[in-house]
DNA sequence: ATGAAAGCGCTAACAT
DNA sequence: ATGTTAGCGCTTTCAT
């Protein structure tokens, strides 16, 4: 800028002037300067040009799970296309479940002064954000909330979607119904499993545990729980999946078995509707929910001061076939 | 950090040292430094460490065409993982397959100085990256070239791809063989159906033009294109899907029509082993192309300054059954 | 209409 | 071991 300035023979404040378009330039001066820019290529630096304003970076941050997870791939389309809308750029970064890289990721987008940040966040303390919170940094959480932190929180209602999946089924007649959930120390799959809990207890049908579980869903692990299930003396006859990659892990693994319980999967996915018996589930709304989060977080970058709030977004049961299926016994 | 220094009544190099670990403080300032920045809640501010060390901004930009999509979503992952090796923050934009976007976005990455750029570029003019280049911003193409842009490029090996689909097919026993492209206007389109053509002609099957349809995937569009492929007096027995979208789309339809072509689709997608008839591929490697295209970028920022190069990844067929159906007629 | 000087938050280069 | 000065690239303030 400097060069521009000496190249076109005018002050700095001038070139800078021109190049913010901004009033009381001379057409001639204007030339000048536009042909020194580009005779120099010059490019003004955003980030210098921040720092001076003390302003906002323009910058907000999101760190979740995992970018290509269908579920977080809709959810930061979302965001981003809040963002864009607000004017600002979107750092990502996946955390892959790791408290540690979660934290680092956060931080680093802090050091670069976003303005806000958006988490999925992991099972851990998160009171590390406590001084970004208090030094003005908006943040909120999406999918999960981050307990002690007093953020913006937008949920799915998990239970309550979980639920609904139970009753599903427990109006086609089943009362052996297994739940596969996700690791218990992920929030939504440990709150699913409580509106499975609550919806067997309010129908009556005591839970058998052998009927219920919760693991990273793996193949093997997960062929043994449905071996496990599927085993005399009370084999279910209906399933519950806790999410969209479970679901998909346990259709495998049911193809090439010959039992076929009846099965709901909580999160929709592409296709569903198209396998040889389509698959009942129990839909979320990624883009919903991130367009909520972010919505919000730019609502306090805007300055409202209320009291943190948590937001649930409603599930929806799509009825598409698997989950229609009767008992068997 | 003044603060800092006045509350810990030192000077303000002595507080840069602690913050940065430097050696040459003595243990009893750096408590004391470090007490004032607990109390202060001091946070670096790393834009205006950067500005002054003149140094890379340890950020990367990625802008491509939707961060949904299964096919760049895994891509980003890919990017993603790379860039966190190098210590490389990750900003994200989605162009919409728009050039005004598109260009919008990676200038204002350019502005905050990112490092280095991956772009899949839109059929546009990329001449705008050009005063950007040669101030030094690395700059890699991927899935797509830019014509004119001298920078390394990731591509799928999509001709020999799509003719290899096309020998498949042939190899059934096909002769009217079906293309159904995205839009003419997008690279990858345009080169599958090159080689679809190609591999068409080397076998001495002429093309009718009724079996080609290039456009965005939309039900009706898809819909009447299909039955006219399907139509006398020429009905084609087989088609080749140009993309994953595509292919799903084609799926939706057909299940709706009693026909049932041979179908090979390009793109892998998650599923395709359990539909009724598993789908036959020719899968990309989207994982592959994010990891080289970031590497190479990173490999630029380096130093690196030989020619621009172009790499094809791969592409392998995976029979699974609605490729290996032999003609109807 | 234009420019000089000061300073955003930090660090490099030199003091001491 | 510690502090001082200058300056990264820009904008603000206040002159002219």
């Amino acid at each position: 800028m400097k060069d521009v300035a000496a190249l076109a023979g005018v002050g700095l404040k001038t070139v800078s002037r021109v190049v913010n378009g901004e009033p009381g330039v001379s057409e001639e001066t204007a030339r000048k300067v536009h042909a020194a820019i580009e005779h120099l290529r010059f490019r003004r630096n955003d980030g210098a040009r921040l720092l001076r304003q003390g302003s906002r970076t323009r910058c907000v941050g999101l760190v979740l799970e995992d970018l290509a997870d269908p579920f977080y791939s809709q959810l930061s389309r979302a965001v981003e296309e809040v963002a864009r809308a607000h004017g600002s750029l979107l750092l990502t970064g996946s955390s892959a479940e790791d408290p540690v890289r979660e934290r680092a990721l956060a931080l680093d987008f802090c050091a670069r002064r976003v303005d806000g940040l958006i988490i999925v966040p992991t099972a851990a303390d998160h009171s590390y954000l406590d001084d970004e919170l208090a030094a003005g940094t908006a943040v909120v959480c999406a999918d999960r909330p981050a307990p002690g932190l007093a953020v913006d929180t937008v949920l799915a209602d998990n239970r309550g979607g979980a639920a609904t999946g139970v009753d599903h089924l427990l109006r086609q007649g089943h009362r052996r119904i297994g739940f596969l959930g996700d690791a218990p120390d992920i929030y939504t799959a440990t709150e699913r499993l409580a509106g499975y809990r609550r919806a067997m207890t309010a129908a009556g049908c005591a839970v058998d545990e052998r009927w219920v579980a919760m693991a990273t869903p793996d193949p093997l692990a997960l062929g043994r729980a449905l071996d496990r299930m599927l085993a005399a003396p009370a084999p279910v006859t209906a399933l519950l999946c806790g999410n969209g990659r479970t679901t998909v892990a346990v259709l495998r693994e049911l193809a090439a078995r010959p039992a076929r319980p009846a099965l709901v999967g909580f999160d929709d996915f592409e296709l569903a509707d198209l396998l040889p018996l389509p698959v009942t589930v129990v839909a979320q709304d990624p883009a919903a929910m991130g367009r909520l989060a972010a919505e919000l977080l730019f609502r306090r970058m805007a300055g409202g001061g209320a009291e943190p709030q948590r937001f649930e977004i409603a599930t929806r049961l799509i009825a598409r076939g698997s989950g229609e299926l009767p008992p068997t016994d």
